[in-house]
RNA sequence: GGAGACUUGUCCGAGUGGUUGAAGGAGCACGCCUGGAAAGUGUGUAUACGGGAAACUGUAUCAAGGGUUCGAAUCCCUUAGUCUCCGCCA
């Protein structure tokens, strides 16, 4: 959610860098300034009439202790006649904020100046590619293929169990699954990140926090009996740690890192795009979320995306980084980067991870803000103000899995790179 | 799931209708003291939204929401959470 200040200061850079996002609507703009002005001047008309309230309150409090009944039952009146003029007004300020704030949760985030234009996926600018596509065998099969030869995945058990989209993993495939978790994850431990477990299931407070709700319900599984809502990804329960509170300076930047599964009811999607592990509803994934100082966000941005990228590097997998393009970026970002390994059998590039600062767009919704620290020699001189988030996948598996089983495949199964071979506990599956 | 007790500031803790944004203590910050430190001592130490060039100032907030009252941290209702006992259970 944008601040009313920021819409305020700079409408011009606001309107134009909401056009960006596709965003064109200028009398949302406008009426949000409207709706501010008068918020503000009920706010004053409220807090005089209040504060008169509160002054003969005291009054009759002295009165009575006086003895001089009928004075404070003159006074009582006068209380009275103050407390009905000021309901109305009351009622009329809070239809404006609910109206302002109803205004506020439509508008996107602003992207960042370096947001390429453009409003299709193929306008994301690539920002640069690594690792080496090798050459297949002649008879080189898709990853579904590989699952059903090495006994690695059963997607039919899946549609017998639960419905399609989620799949068993099984023996090596379990076991290959286990070990890419417990691999990023202590990648991410050692690069100082806090491990959390996390809640699977948010209440709608956590889901709106985030910006999944009100607007995307729907794409969410829902628990109706307890109003919780099934995560789609680590990001809801991890941002959600600190919604409403502050934080000390001295304690950001905060890093936070999990493995969950996650959830996705993507209703819409058919076709190629979804078959075997490419588009699942119940997926595994291990995120990475920060929560730094406002100046700091966008270097803390290009590590993360370091970070990621050499996570990619030592799973020996072709991958490209790409800087989204302004029609292609979420609604709550204001920059992001597309990580994308290249799966051989398909010869498709697949997503894998998307790395994102929010700045203060998710932090104003939840109120996550910090506490300047002091000046030496003096008082605390900053006010409190909102911290920026960043998240980040490191990894989303289920591509993972499928690039590395479709490029790795070899005439006596399917070679494993370095790195993940002590977690697997072999070099090979076959 | 049943019964009861409880929920106050960064923390501990007082407060059961009238200058209580909230005693007292601890912590923290800054200063004094000290050769330096400890101890001692002084001052400061919530958030949000307004007004004001500023100094400063108004309003709201004692789990959350609603109600009673001229006036509520204090009384009533609802919800959430914590604890204790019982039941159940991986």
């Amino acid at each position: 959610m944008l601040q009313v200040n920021v819409i305020r200061n700079k409408k011009e850079d606001v309107i134009e860098r909401l056009a960006l996002k596709n965003y064109t609507d200028i009398n949302v703009i406008d009426h949000i300034i409207e709706l501010d002005d008068s918020r503000k001047k009920l706010q004053f008309e409220i807090d005089e009439t209040q504060s008169k309230i509160n002054a003969s309150s005291k009054e009759i409090g002295q009165l009575m202790a006086a003895g001089k009944k009928e004075l404070a039952d003159t006074k009582k009146g006068e209380v009275g006649s103050l407390k009905s003029l000021l309901q109305p007004v009351n009622e009329k300020l809070s239809a404006i904020e609910n109206e302002l704030h109803d205004e506020l949760i439509k508008l996107p985030n602003l992207p960042h100046t370096s947001v390429p234009k453009g409003k299709t996926p193929e306008e994301n600018e690539i920002v640069r590619e690594g690792g080496k596509k090798k050459p297949l065998q002649k008879d080189a099969i898709p990853h579904w293929d590989l699952a059903k030869k090495y006994d690695l995945i059963n997607f039919e058990l899946g549609n017998k169990v639960t419905g399609s989209g989620f799949p068993f993993y099984k023996n090596k495939g379990a076991k290959l699954q286990r070990a890419l978790i417990q691999y990023f994850l202590d990648y991410n431990t050692s690069a100082g990140y806090t491990e959390y477990q996390p809640p699977l299931l948010v209440n709608e407070e956590s889901a709106y926090g985030t910006g999944q709700l009100p607007d995307k319900e729907g794409q969410m599984y829902f628990s109706g009996a307890d109003n919780f809502y099934l995560i789609p990804t680590a990001e809801v329960p991890l941002t959600n740690i600190y919604r409403n509170d502050i934080i000390k300076e001295t304690e950001l930047p905060i890093r936070l890192t999990a493995y969950t599964p996650c959830f996705r009811r993507e209703a819409g999607s058919y076709g190629k795009d979804v078959r075997g592990l490419n588009r699942l509803h119940q997926f595994d994934k291990v995120e990475i979320v920060q929560m730094v100082h406002p100046e700091k966000s966008y270097g803390v941005l290009e590590e993360m995306v370091i970070h990621v990228e050499r996570l990619l590097q030592s799973l020996e997998l072709p991958y490209r980084i790409l800087r989204l393009c302004g029609g292609d970026m979420s609604f709550a970002s204001a920059l992001t980067y597309d990580f994308e390994v290249f799966s051989a059998a398909q010869e498709k590039w697949l997503e894998v991870s998307s790395v994102s600062n929010f700045e203060s767009f998710q932090s104003n919704r939840m109120k996550i803000r910090f506490k300047p620290a002091q000046a030496p020699g003096g008082n605390a001189d900053g006010k409190t103000q909102l911290v920026h988030t960043l998240n980040g996948s490191s990894l989303a598996l289920p591509r993972i899995v499928a690039a590395l089983l479709e490029n790795n495949q070899n005439t006596d199964g399917i070679h494993l790179p370095k790195a993940l071979q002590s977690y697997f506990g072999k070099a090979k599956i076959y």
